[in-house]
RNA sequence: GGAACGUUAGCUCAGUUGGUUUAGAGCACUACUUUGACAGAGUAGGGGUCACUGGUUCGAGUCCAGUACGUUCCA
C-alpha cells in the first residue's frame, strides 16, 4: 500500500524514506515466494493542486473568477495531466517495484463515483450533517480547514493593553489585553472572572468599545484566567471559537468584521476593505494617537497556519458539512487497542488512543472546484436533499417533500481530500463500488501500511474508520512509522529554510543504491533520522568495495584448477557457510521486527568484514597461482547468497553483480530465497578464535616493527591443541609464518615476542632485533585489565547473599570468568617472567 | 497548562525478562602501510562516572520516584 503522494510536489527526502522502506519490505516479501502487491497512485491533493493552479492561471493574466467552474476544471485536469505523473517517474527512477499497471488516481472516475456514493451512503445513515459552526478559515485559499490541517506555532506578537470607557463615568475605564485589536469592532462583551476583586463593582454594568463607541456588557465568567494580561477579556464572538461559546452562553451578539478574504467588512464600520494585518498596524496607531492604548508588551503564543498555503488561519463561523465521528469511530479504536493492528513503533498506539478517545467531528467540506464536489442539492428555500445527480436529486426531493423542486442546484463546494483518501485501501480493488469482487477478496485486509507519523489522524485512523465501515474489516494489520527527516541540525525538512536536499540530483550523483543505503543506514527503527549527505559517500564507497570484490572472484575463473594436490579450504569455507547462515537468521528476527536499518548493518558487516576482509583473504590464493574449483564454486555461490539478501536495500548492484558473476537468464529480484540452512556454533567460535589470534599477532609484528614481508615462527601453548591445528594453514598463511608449532606446554623460545590470545600463549619467533618494552606494556596493561576483572567476580562469589540468591547457572557462569580469568593471568604472568 | 517519548564515545545509534566480561557498532579521529580486488583501501589503536539525585536489590545502563534538558502531540 502507498501512501499517495501529492499530486502537486517532487519527490523529497520524506517520499526517500518511505518509498525505500516499502520497496524494502516488498522485494523481501517477494524473494519469500508472497504475491507482494504494491499499488502505486496520487491524490488530487485539492488545496495545493487549485493553489497551484489558480497561481498558474494568475500568471497567465487569467482571474480564477473569471472562469466557470467547469473552464477552471479543464486548467485543473490539463495540469494534471501534464505534471501528475512526474512523481511516479521519479520512485521508478528510486528503484521501487510498484505493481504500475494497478496504478490510481483518487479522481479517476470509478473512484470519484465511489466517494460520492460513500457520502450519500453515511449521509442516509445519519453520519453527515450540516451545520454551521466554528472553522478554521484560510482567507487566502478562501476555503475551509479541518482541525489537522492547522499547523500551530510559537509565534512572537504584541500584546495591546486596550482602555474601554465605562458607562456614567467620564474618567473610568477598564483596561482589556489583546492580542488583535483589529477585531474590537466585532466585540460585544467585556469578560471578567467572578471571584476577580479587581472587578467586582464593574459586573453589569456597560463599556464602550473604542473608536466606534458601541456599548457592551461588562459579563462575569469562570472561563477567564486572572493571571493573564488584565484578567478583563474582550469577546469577539465571530473570530474565536472560546468567544463563540462564551458568546452563545450569554446570549451575545455575533459580529462578524472580516470578508472571506481577510479584509474588513462593512460590519467593521472603519478600515473597510484593508487587510486584517495591516488594519492592525493602523488601529494600534490610532489607539495610541487617541489615548486609548495604555502600554504593549510583547508576548510569544502559538498561532494556527493553514498547512497549505502558510497563512495565518482565521477562526470563523459558517455553515459546513461534517462527519460525526463518534458514530463511526467506535470499532477502529478498538481494532488499534487490542492489536488487531499493530503499530511500530508502539508508543504511537497511545496517541492514536488519545487522539480517537477525545476525536471531534470532521468539517469535510472545501470551498474549492478541484475535487469531489458534494452530492447535495438545494432548492431555492435552500432545503436540501442528497443524491448523486440531479434526476436523482429530483425524485428525492419529491419523495422527501412531497412536491417538484422547480430548480435544484448542486452544492458548489468540493470534499475534503482525505474524504477520497480514507477509501484507498480497499477502492484501489473496487472493494466499494464492486463488492466483494476476486480482487478486494485476495488482498484485501493488507499487511503492512509504511507512513508518516504526521498523518496518523488524516489518513491512517480514518482509513481504519472507513475499512470497518465499508469493509467491515480493519484496512491493514501493521503500521510502520517512518521518522522524521531532518537536517543535521535536527530541523525539519522544510521548503522556507531550504535545507531539503533535491532528491533528484542526490540521485544523479550518487545513484539510487547509495542514496538508499544512505537513508536506511542512518534511519533508527522509531526514531526520526538526521540526514546528512556523507552516509551517501559511504553507500558509494560500499558499492565500490562490491564491485572490487567481484573483480577479485572473477579474476579467480580462469585460474580453478582441478589438480588433487591442491588444497581447499575447507575451514574457510564452513566457517563463512555458518556465518552466513547465522546472520539469515538473525535478519529474519530483525524483519520480524521492522528493525531495518539493523538488518542493513547486518548485511553491511557480513559483507564487507566477514566476507571480503575475511573470507577472501583466507581462500585468495597467492600470486598467480591456482585455486581448487570446489573453492571458486563455493565462492560464488556465497557472493550470489549475499547479493539476495542486500537485494532489497541496493537493487541495481546486487541484480548486475549477480549477472556478472555468472551469465544467465534468471534475474535475482524474483529468485526465491533458499530455506536457512542450520549453523555450527563451534565453527563460528574456531573462526572467531583464528580471528582475534590473527589480529593479535598483527598487531604484535606493528609494534615490533616486524615487515609483513619478514616471516615468522610460531610456538603455541594450549590446553586445546586439536582446534589450533585446525586453524594452522589460514593462520600461518595470514600472518607470513613458515612454521607453526603446537603443544599443551612449551618452554620459552629465544627471541620471540610472547602474546596471550584466550588461553592460548603464542611465541612469536623472529630473527628481527626486538624491543621488548612496548610488548611489556601491553602485556602489563592486559594484566591490570584482567586483575580488575577477577577481582569483580571474586567480590560477587564471596558475597554470601549472592550465592544464596542468584540463579544456579549465573553462579556456575561466575566461577567459569573465574576460573578464566585465572588461567589468563597466570599465562601473562609467565610470559612477562620470560622478559625479564 | 496537559500528555507521550527520549537523554549511553566527537556524531548517529544497539544494548531483549536486572547478572555473558570493567557497556557494543558504524561514521569521524590517530599511527603505520602505496602489498598483487579495493588509498573510495588495508592493519592496528585511542575514546564513555550510561543526563543528574535518591530509592528498591546480594547485584542497576536496565526497575521505581524526583530534577534538568530536548523533541513531538494536544489545549
Amino acid at each position: 500500500m502507498i501512501p499517495p503522494p501529492n499530486v502537486t510536489g517532487v519527490l523529497h527526502m520524506g517520499h526517500c524514506l518511505n518509498n525505500t522502506i516499502q520497496d524494502i519490505l516488498v522485494r523481501r516479501a517477494r524473494m519469500q515466494g508472497k504475491n507482494a502487491c504494491w499499488v502505486p497512485g496520487t491524490d488530487h491533493a485539492s488545496i495545493a493542486t487549485e493553489a497551484k493552479v489558480v497561481q498558474l492561471l494568475r500568471e497567465k493574466g487569467i482571474a480564477k473568477s473569471s472562469l466557470s467552474r467547469e473552464d477552471f476544471l479543464s486548467h485543473a485536469w490539463e495540469w494534471k495531466n501534464k505534471y501528475g505523473g512526474i512523481i511516479l517517474e521519479q520512485l521508478k527512477k528510486m528503484g521501487c517495484s510498484l505493481d504500475w499497471e494497478r496504478t490510481h488516481f483518487t479522481m479517476d472516475p470509478v473512484y470519484y463515483k465511489a466517494v460520492i456514493n460513500v457520502f450519500i451512503e453515511l449521509y442516509n445513515k445519519g453520519y453527515i450533517y450540516r451545520g454551521k459552526r466554528m472553522i478554521n478559515w484560510d482567507p487566502r485559499a478562501k476555503t475551509a480547514l479541518s482541525d489537522e490541517e492547522v499547523i500551530r506555532k510559537q509565534t512572537q506578537q504584541t500584546l495591546y493593553h486596550l482602555r474601554y470607557k465605562l458607562e456614567g463615568e467620564q474618567e473610568q475605564h477598564i483596561v482589556v489585553a489583546t492580542v488583535r485589536p483589529e477585531t474590537i469592532m466585532g466585540d460585544t462583551a467585556i469578560c471578567v472572572h467572578p471571584d476577580d476583586p479587581r472587578y467586582t463593582a464593574l459586573k453589569g454594568r456597560y463599556a464602550f468599545v473604542p473608536l466606534i463607541n458601541r456599548r457592551i456588557p461588562i459579563i462575569a465568567d469562570e472561563y477567564v484566567s486572572m493571571d493573564f494580561g488584565t484578567g478583563a477579556l474582550k469577546v469577539t464572538p465571530a473570530h474565536d471559537s472560546n468567544d463563540y461559546q462564551l458568546g452563545q452562553k450569554h446570549g451575545l451578539e455575533v459580529i462578524d468584521v472580516f470578508n472571506d478574504d481577510g479584509t474588513l467588512s462593512n460590519e467593521a464600520g472603519i478600515y473597510v476593505g484593508k487587510d486584517r494585518f495591516e488594519v492592525r498596524k493602523l488601529i494600534a496607531k490610532e489607539l495610541e494617537e487617541k489615548g486609548y492604548l495604555e502600554k504593549t508588551e510583547t508576548y510569544s503564543s502559538e498561532v494556527g497556519y493553514s498547512e497549505r498555503t502558510d497563512v495565518v488561519v482565521e477562526p470563523r463561523l459558517s455553515l459546513q458539512w461534517w462527519v460525526d465521528m463518534k458514530k463511526i469511530s467506535g470499532p477502529a479504536l478498538d481494532a488499534v487497542a487490542n492489536e488487531d493492528i499493530k503499530f511500530y513503533p508502539a508508543k504511537f498506539k497511545n496517541l492514536y488512543r488519545h487522539w480517537m478517545e477525545n476525536i471531534k467531528d470532521w468539517c469535510i467540506s472545501r470551498q474549492l472546484w478541484w475535487g469531489h464536489r458534494i452530492p447535495a442539492w438545494y432548492d431555492e428555500q435552500g432545503k436540501v436533499v442528497v443524491a448523486a445527480d440531479l434526476q436523482q436529486a429530483q425524485e428525492e426531493y419529491k419523495k422527501l417533500y412531497g412536491t417538484t423542486a422547480t430548480t435544484l442546484q448542486q452544492d458548489e463546494d468540493c470534499l475534503d481530500t482525505w474524504f477520497s483518501s480514507w477509501l484507498w485501501p480497499f477502492e484501489v480493488f473496487k472493494g466499494y463500488s464492486q463488492p466483494g469482487n476476486k480482487e478486494v477478496a485476495y488482498y484485501y485486509p493488507t499487511n503492512t501500511l509504511v507512513t508518516a507519523p504526521e498523518i496518523i489522524f488524516f489518513w491512517v485512523a480514518r482509513m481504519i474508520m472507513a475499512g470497518c465501515e465499508f469493509q467491515q474489516q480493519i484496512p491493514f494489520r501493521q503500521v510502520y512509522f517512518t521518522g522524521i527527516v531532518r537536517d543535521k541540525q535536527g530541523r525539519k525538512m522544510s521548503k522556507s529554510l531550504g535545507n531539503s536536499p533535491d532528491l533528484l540530483a542526490l540521485l544523479d550523483q550518487y545513484g539510487a543504491d547509495a542514496v538508499r543505503f544512505g537513508i536506511m543506514i542512518a534511519s533508527p527503527a522509531g526514531n526520526d533520522l538526521l540526514w546528512d549527505e556523507s552516509t551517501n559517500e559511504q553507500g558509494l564507497h560500499f558499492n565500490n568495495k562490491i564491485w572490487n570484490a567481484l573483480k577479485l572472484v572473477r579474476s579467480w575463473e580462469q585460474r580453478q584448477s582441478n589438480e588433487p594436490t591442491l588444497a581447499t579450504p575447507s575451514l574457510a569455507i564452513d566457517w563463512f557457510e555458518s556465518r552466513l547462515q547465522q546472520a539469515r537468521a538473525t535478519l529474519e528476527e530483525l524483519y520480524g521486527e521492522y528493525k531495518l536499518s539493523e538488518a542493513l548493518k547486518t548485511i553491511y558487516s557480513l559483507i564487507w568484514d566477514d566476507f571480503c576482509s575475511w573470507y577472501l583473504e583466507w581462500v585468495k590464493p597467492g600470486f598467480e597461482q591456482p585455486l581448487s574449483a570446489v573453492t571458486y564454486k563455493r565462492t560464488l555461490l556465497f557472493f550470489e547468497e549475499l547479493m539476495q539478501l542486500l537485494h532489497p536495500f541496493m537493487p541495481f548492484i546486487t541484480e548486475e553483480v549477480f549477472h556478472q558473476l555468472q551469465a544467465r537468464e534468471e534475474d535475482l529480484t524474483v529468485r526465491p530465497l533458499a530455506a536457512p540452512r542450520p549453523f555450527d556454533s563451534q565453527l563460528l567460535s574456531a573462526g572467531e578464535l583464528l580471528k582475534q589470534m590473527i589480529s593479535a599477532i598483527r598487531d604484535a609484528r606493528n609494534k615490533n616493527q616486524i615487515k609483513p614481508k619478514d616471516p615468522v615462527k610460531l610456538h603455541i601453548e594450549s590446553e586445546t591443541p586439536l582446534l589450533i591445528e585446525s586453524i594452522t594453514t589460514l593462520l600461518s598463511k595470514q600472518v607470513n609464518a613458515t612454521s607453526v608449532r603446537c603443544a599443551s606446554t612449551i618452554e620459552p623460545v629465544a627471541n620471540s615476542i610472547t602474546v596471550v590470545v584466550g588461553k592460548q600463549k603464542i611465541f612469536i619467533e623472529t630473527s628481527a632485533q626486538l624491543d621488548t618494552s612496548s610488548q611489556k606494556e601491553k602485556l602489563l596493561k592486559d594484566l591490570d585489565y584482567l586483575k580488575g576483572f577477577l577481582a569483580s567476580v571474586d567480590k560477587k562469589l564471596s558475597n554470601e547473599k549472592f550465592v544464596q540468591n542468584a540463579n544456579p547457572s549465573i553462579i556456575e557462569n561466575e566461577k567459569k570468568k573465574q576460573a578464566d580469568a585465572l588461567t589468563k593471568i597466570r599465562l601473562i604472568e609467565e610470559s612477562l617472567k620470560t622478559l625479564l
